[in-house]
DNA sequence: AACATGATCAACT
DNA sequence: GTTGATCATGTTT
């Protein structure tokens, strides 16, 4: 029941390549308090849109008002909605301006398990934050999560020491622009990783 | 018209 | 068990 001990990573971790970052992110604890307590996952997929060269990058038309998180100094949350429907959390890099930010696309469910059954409408913790939309939702964001920071005591991201292993790269999942790209990260041995067929029991 | 998705269901191996 | 079609639904281009 106590909580997850770490460190919080400073401004200065996401102020690097986005590759960097997203690769980074990987085994890493994202946190979200709540009245109920504490919404924790960890990081176990995720995908890199760069500033520079990447059409299917929600900054590459320029500033929106949808995408304006995304311009903001690194280590900034920024939350869309995607097909009227889903949302999707992601961690801006970089400085600001750069509009560069890594996709959270997937988590292993550590804390407020219950919190995100209810969340979610399912008790299947083995898909319980499998795939981004899943994943913003179990968590609980909202678009009035945009501009917050990751150092908050609100939202953060900790550091537990844990450390990932067998990280794969790949081209990212969903897109048809800037396809051919590699900027998919995951961890090959998590079963809560999204793309992949598991056996649905538990 | 396309979109950084997910749930469901039919049809198949 | 797996694959593929379909739909839900709002915002941006």
């Amino acid at each position: 029941m106590s909580e997850i001990s770490g460190k919080i990573p400073g401004k200065d971790f996401y102020l690097r390549d986005t590759s960097e970052v997203a690769r980074d992110l990987i085994g890493k604890v994202l946190s979200r308090r709540t009245r109920d307590g504490l919404i924790s996952g960890r990081i176990v997929e995720t995908e890199a849109y760069l500033q520079e060269g990447d059409t299917a990058s929600h900054s590459y038309p320029g500033l929106t008002k949808r995408n304006a998180p995304m311009f903001e100094e690194g280590g900034t949350l920024y939350i869309y909605k995607i097909y009227g429907i889903h949302l999707c959390a992601n961690i801006v890099t970089g400085k600001k301006g750069s509009g560069s930010a890594v996709l959270i696309r997937a988590c292993e469910p550590l804390e407020g398990i219950s919190r995100m059954k209810i969340n979610r409408g399912t008790a299947n913790e083995r898909i319980l934050m499998k795939g981004p939309g899943n994943c913003a939702k179990a968590f609980g964001f909202s678009l009035n999560d945009n501009f917050k920071k990751l150092f908050s005591d609100e939202i953060f991201i900790l550091d537990d020491g844990y450390s990932a292993y067998g990280i794969i790269e790949s081209p990212r999942i969903g897109i048809s622009k800037s396809a051919e790209l590699n900027l998919r990260y995951f961890m090959k041995a998590s079963p809560f990783v999204s793309g992949k067929k598991f056996s649905i029991r538990n």
